[in-house]
DNA sequence: AAACCGAACATTGTCTGACATAGTTGACTC
DNA sequence: GAGTCAACTATGTCAGACAATGTTCGGTTT
């Protein structure tokens, strides 16, 4: 015998029907990513909270489900979201406390710095190593030049960071694995965006640039441990300065 | 008037042409991105060469042609293919030499072995550094199941490697950031597809598997210098099979 | 009353077909 | 031979349908 129906409404989430409220029509022009982030603070929405379904925001943005998908899939890769066929799509970025008043755009983004950063950390102190250890003669004279270039490019007060890449570079190809210098372009790549975009001519890693001299001729002489110390400095003082900024954001 | 038809074939590149003549079907369960770089692999394709359209792939490997615009829209943002309206989809990175598909490249030298696991060592042993200061109360629990689960197929003489790989998900789930999850992810398929198909049933792991409880336990009551201890240990036991293997594999 | 079960439902994943948009090609004109 | 332009090619987007799977909730059982 067939189940009578169900005559209730699904007592969804309550915040999931308060989004619906907040979503305003996507203009021309304006991306889908933005649109969205923006019905996400308005409706207030955290960690671990449902957003609407595809069809819903497609339907109310005015655009395809293949946008929607496209654009939420990319949030999934950055581990903003988390998508489960059947369940929903729901924030899974940690948002940090103290950042609770920045606006959502910032602290999405932040948070993707921070954890970019913690990837990035080991692979580039395990590789300053490697080269310590692995760099051929030729290969040392060239990280000392590199960082050469680089604190006169720093000290003219000019652009600093092209570089700043190509020392970072050297170090990589010093290593013999060119894992290393693929991966974390790669991980670079990834977060481009975020990178240049919201905190616009960014500072950071000033104040760590003086360390580049001796943790390069560390490398040069050969000394591990130096080495290695140093770059673990100046990764620290690299994330100290993007929780500052995050701080600084509210 | 309207224009004669034209009946000449459209002089496309060759080497196109050439590349739909290797192009297999996709059996269940491989992986769409699998195939397309098997099929870059046979065709020889190198850089700025054009890929077959998204249809002629659909319709070759048997999937709707969402699946290839997903996979080669992820190229995309890695960098390693360029796609224009219009014109074609191009490579734009040495595929052999990039990160994200290392696994049929990787299978021809066991060297390249080593150099996967010098980019996962660090990875792993700050991603077990992290879990360890991270980690919920909820976390921690799994964790210390994962292991007596592990432990349980291990000593029963099953296969392991399934409920190894839940262990150290949920040791990547643990730091809260999702990057190692996947980083690590691509690195270890390279290591999967390697010693399982040219060195036949693998032993590799099996001496190390006895240091998995007691980091574990390291993790689980939040004993960080033990836990990348233990972490280091195993990591120096795989890497010291992985060369005996390659020793005794030429 | 609490635990259990199954059918309806909600939501993402994938396929298909269609049209829009833009680059590429090649025959035709001059 | 150079320029033009229509046809062709290929990606971008939309829409509808179905598949796969998690979730909910009424009804049943203990």
């Amino acid at each position: 015998m067939p189940r009578p129906e169900r005559n209730s409404l699904p007592s969804d989430d309550l915040k999931a029907n308060k989004v619906l409220n907040h979503i305003k029509p996507l203009v021309a022009g304006r991306d889908v990513l933005d649109a969205l982030v923006e019905l996400i603070e308005a409706a207030k929405l955290t960690v671990g909270d449902k957003l609407p379904p595809e069809v819903e925001l497609a339907r109310r943005l005015g655009v395809g489900r293949s946008k929607i998908r496209e654009a939420l899939n990319a949030w999934q890769k950055m581990g903003i979201v988390v998508r489960n066929k059947g369940a929903g799509t729901r924030l899974a970025a940690e948002i940090a406390s103290h950042s609770v008043h920045m606006p959502l755009t910032m602290k999405l983004e932040a948070e993707s710095l921070l954890r970019t950063h913690a990837v990035r950390r080991p692979l580039e102190i395990e590789a300053v190593r490697l080269a310590t250890v692995e760099a051929t003669d030729q290969q040392r004279k060239v990280i000392l030049a590199r960082m050469a270039e680089l604190m006169a490019v720093y000290e003219a007060g000019e652009d600093w960071r092209p570089a700043d890449h190509r020392f970072h570079n050297e170090i990589f190809a010093a290593t013999g694995n060119p894992l290393f210098g693929q991966l974390i372009a790669q991980i670079q790549k990834a977060f481009q965006d975020i990178y240049e975009a919201p905190f616009g001519k960014p500072h950071l890693g000033q104040s760590s640039i003086v360390l580049h001299r001796p943790m390069a001729e560390a490398i040069a002489s050969g000394d591990q441990i130096s080495a290695v110390n140093y770059t673990t400095q100046i990764m620290d003082i690299v994330e100290a300065e993007v929780r500052e900024i995050i701080g600084a954001g509210k």
